[in-house]
DNA sequence: TCAACTATGTGCGGTTTCGCACACTAGCCC
DNA sequence: GGGCTAGTGTGCGAAACCGCACATAGTTGA
């Protein structure tokens, strides 16, 4: 789906934004402001294990996934990396533009195929509105999520980690199977590819989940919350708390 | 030093603030702001060892220290803590409240002794002009740090953590020498106190500190910034780069 | 269909850190 | 000044994870 396309099939015939924006940042918005930011809005292919944008890059664009996942990523000594935050539909990326900072504070990875709208810098901060307020709410959040997962990193073991990432991609997916390597995971988590097999192996000998080659499928949901650490319930709090405020505005 | 005290000798008395106010995010105020924010600041003195407020409290303040530090604390079933953040006068705590967050993301704890202006989140919220902006980026700089302490308390060792973090604390505290227990350090760490006692012991061996009982001194330090990882290097050059845009602003 | 490549499964020794135990010492208080 | 306590120093086995090596299995394409 490209910008024209979308612009003249949808946009400029109708005069109206789709009903339902996935995005909820967007979708939460009052209709009249959508109407106003619309036509700045475009669309944006999320394509698999792309890089959407590197560490201290300038903050050019933010992104509402409308599908799909985006990982935030730390890396150190040019080469380890690690997950310390999960983006869906719920929340966007490159936040931190809304602060007025030029460079972006981690990398970003497209985990899970998907469509967005992104968004100039510049018209983010010229449009101001409900949704100045939405996003720094949602950053917030995200200070949450950065801030458990640096806790989490330090003191809970591979299996732990691995079943709270399972959780966590599950909510955002809306499914109980991903298309993944274990490579890739392996990055997510911080570990070595042997590392994530050995705890995947213990997920699925408890028949919590069970995987295959570049698959995972969640067969026991409430195993698994069982299973990962608190990081998962803490997070998940905070995300409903996010949710309740954002609602509470529009 | 009391509020009323301090009011009545100095703010009533003259009718403008101190010249010097420690804090630099306040110190960058343009004057004219500044008069029209100071008698909401109320001091508040930062007690060694002691409690600011705990992960999830709601946000009643917002301190600026004007000397002292304040760290900011992950906690994980309920007692492992870990540093994620760490707070000086170029900064301030409770930052959340400029994004509409009701509650603190982390516990923070006074780990320099000093003193500090507090703020009522209401009147920050009602304040709005150039310290707005200020706070923001400053929330950009805090989510670096955390970003970054997340990925090093996972690669990197206890002795390279514990070099950084005498690095970031001589920063703050302009001071090479600390009255602190191996014990606090530990719990900033995320280790067991052992592990300080013995990366404490590798780098006096390399003649980089000297260290005693509820003591430390840095003899050498451009050998510490050598010994500690790079994590050093990333937060201290965007702690300029944040400092570079407060002062375009002001 | 066979080779090449990608991805997974597993063994093993090494390192770091943990967890516990215990000895030692500086400083405080009675 | 003699005990008490907080803080420090150190040894040792266990656990988690790393690093490397290598075998196996699924997938792709000439």
């Amino acid at each position: 789906m490209s910008f024209i396309d979308f612009s003249a099939g949808v946009f400029i015939q109708t005069q109206t934004p789709p009903s339902a924006v996935g995005n909820r940042l967007l979708a939460s918005l009052p209709d009249n402001e959508l109407d106003v930011l619309f036509p700045y809005l475009e669309p944006h292919d999320l394509e698999f294990e792309s890089t959407l944008f590197e560490t201290g890059q300038p903050l050019e664009y933010v992104y509402f996934p409308s599908s799909g996942l985006i990982s935030l990523l730390a890396t150190v000594d040019g080469g380890s990396s690690l997950e310390v935050g999960i983006i869906g539909k719920e929340g966007m990326a490159n936040a931190s533009a809304a602060l007025g900072a030029l460079t972006s504070p981690s990398r970003a990875i497209i985990q899970g195929a998907g469509t967005a709208f992104r968004l100039k810098t510049d018209d983010l901060a010229a449009y101001g509105g409900s949704l100045n307020r939405y996003v720094l709410l949602y950053i917030h959040y995200l200070m949450v999520q950065i801030t458990q997962s640096a806790a989490c990193y330090r003191f809970h073991p591979i299996e732990q980690r691995l079943a709270r990432w399972l959780l966590m991609t599950g909510d955002r997916m809306e499914s109980n199977e991903y298309r993944i390597t274990q490579d890739f995971l392996s990055h997510m988590l911080g570990v070595r590819r042997e590392g994530v097999n050995r705890a995947a192996g213990e997920l699925q000998r408890k028949n919590l989940i069970s995987f295959s080659r570049r698959n995972i499928l969640t067969i026991d949901r409430a195993g698994l919350e069982a299973t990962a650490c608190s990081c998962y319930a803490v997070i998940r709090r905070e995300e409903e708390s996010f949710q309740d405020l954002v609602s509470t505005f529009s």
